[in-house]
DNA sequence: TTATCTGTTGCGTTAAACGCACATAAGCCT
DNA sequence: AGGCTTATGTGCGTTTAACGCAACAGATAA
């Protein structure tokens, strides 16, 4: 698509204004002292005005300065681009304040659920009028947004390496055992694979990142698990562990208000795939953050 | 009452100009190039309106430009100004190609009734997109709508001298005895003030000027006229000539559809005063008139 | 990695806006 | 009518903003 190539004519913002302060002021000399410039000044650009509009817009040859229908005119459209002018600075004010504005997070599987409603409520409260969009979606879909730069930060369980991808934080999140208080194995300190494949097991389907780090780790120790259940619901998972006795695979931080509670025990496993796994905050390298986005930024690292 | 101190802080028109262009284009060489200036100069503008804003509006480190989300506000700020300057433009145009405006203009109470139409609709229809505002009213009336600038142009009877007024043009406009076709009067070629004493007169009231010029005659004369009805509408007048057999006075352009439909004859009256009567067109001194004006100037001047 | 785009910065040049001083014109007052 | 006051318009030297050129640095693609 080619745009106009036509010479813009742009009518001089500062000419506008002196018409406009000569004939609020009523003077010249007036609006000169308002303005903070010699008379002529202030003539000259009057008349400069009515040269590039090619009409008379002040009736010369009195005393008192009279607007012609045209000088009307400028001085009423003046009057409206100093408002719009107003309503845009103001606008940007907000921006600047961070009162305003559009965060777009992009959150792996791993936080389905309810996660990080608390940073997520401390931030929309501290800035009620920023806008949140939290996009879900697999850790390859959370890479692509970022990269792409659909959306500002992304959050999601060991990150493949990408050139466009920069990780700006990454804490240990080892993927645990998940089990009821009254479990056999929720007094052990640690379990093994080979522990684990003797009970019922809930997991992520195959596409989930989770699954992808359980099949390392199982392929690492030739001991493959079977799951009971299948689902893409974190929800179904751990009510699989707290009510039918069984045994789920999660990170800490997807069980972390059950396990608090008391409900539900999170174990180690003695797996080096599966207990060095990182969340990882990350964004497009070499991209411009919005000030807002830096606070939830900041709250995320905090957080974790 | 004092008006707002506040300096202004007036966003670079050319600034914003160059931002939008930059993101037309795509680069900022491109928009160079669309500009005709150096691509140094378009970053500096860029930069500087960053700065004026305090805030950063394109993401820097990238080969291709993006905005920031104040960069998409200052975007669209930009081009709803450019849409508003173009409809400002235009309306301008419209008024320097004399389609648009408004003419003011005050007439005398001669021209009461239907009178002018000719001229008037020859300008509406030439300048369909003029419009014509017409005051009705006393000769002095019409002189301080026009001294005054609520009127541009005045027409009226022997108007008294003022300072602000300037006669643009006078033309004689005697006073006439109006009478119907079959009146006695008809036959002669010219009356005094006696012989219409003997007749039933209408004549307009006293604070016409018209009435007031009869006046002086009445005084220089010594003979006094008592008319037999009095009205402010001049229709009534020469009703009362034509239907009644009666004499009404008036300048000859009152009447002068029906003299040239011979209904009606005007008379001259041996009168100094009253034969000697002008009609004027009158403007404030020193008035610049727009060019729309001066098109109905000329074509009242062609009529007299 | 190199080649070639991109945006940025330093510095001398051009053009717009400015201030000062003075000329000119309009309104007011006697 | 004529002087007096006050305001706008003009010539000219000065200041400031925008510019062009040239060199540099960062980023993408081969």
């Amino acid at each position: 698509m080619r745009l106009k190539t036509t010479t813009r004519v742009s009518v001089s913002a500062i000419r506008l204004r002196y018409l406009y302060e000569v004939v609020a002021a009523g003077s010249m000399r007036a609006a000169s002292d308002k303005l903070g410039v010699a008379p002529s000044s202030v003539s000259r650009q009057v008349a400069q005005l009515e040269e590039e509009l090619g009409l008379p817009l002040i009736e010369k040859g009195r005393r008192e300065i009279a607007l012609t229908e045209a000088g009307e005119m400028a001085v009423r459209y003046y009057r409206h681009q100093i408002s719009e002018e107003e309503a845009f600075l103001s606008e940007l004010e907000d921006l600047r304040g961070l009162r305003k504005g559009t965060v777009v997070l992009a959150l792996g599987e791993g936080f389905v659920g309810q996660p990080l409603s608390a940073v997520l409520h401390e931030f929309t409260s501290r800035y009620p009028d920023m806008r949140l969009k939290i996009r879900l979606g697999g850790t390859n879909e959370v890479l692509r947004l970022v990269a792409e730069d659909e959306a500002h930060l992304g959050m999601a369980l060991e990150t493949p390496v990408d050139p466009k991808i920069r990780v700006w934080k990454a804490v240990p999140q080892p993927i645990k055992a998940i089990v009821s208080a009254k479990h056999p194995l929720g007094r052990k300190k640690k379990v093994t694979l080979t522990d684990l494949a003797r009970y019922r097991l809930a997991l992520p389907p195959r596409n989930f990142r989770i699954r992808q780090l359980i099949a390392q780790a199982e392929q690492k120790e030739g001991v493959f698990l079977t799951p009971a259940i299948t689902s893409n619901s974190l929800l179904i998972l751990k009510n699989f562990a707290q009510f039918e006795e069984g045994v789920t695979l999660l990170p800490e931080l997807a069980s972390i208000a059950e396990t608090q509670a008391g409900t539900l025990r999170s174990i180690p496993i003695s797996n080096e795939a599966l207990s060095q796994t990182q969340v990882q905050i990350v964004l497009r390298v070499r991209r411009q953050l919005p000030a807002g986005v830096m606070r939830l930024l900041h709250l995320l690292e905090g957080y974790l």
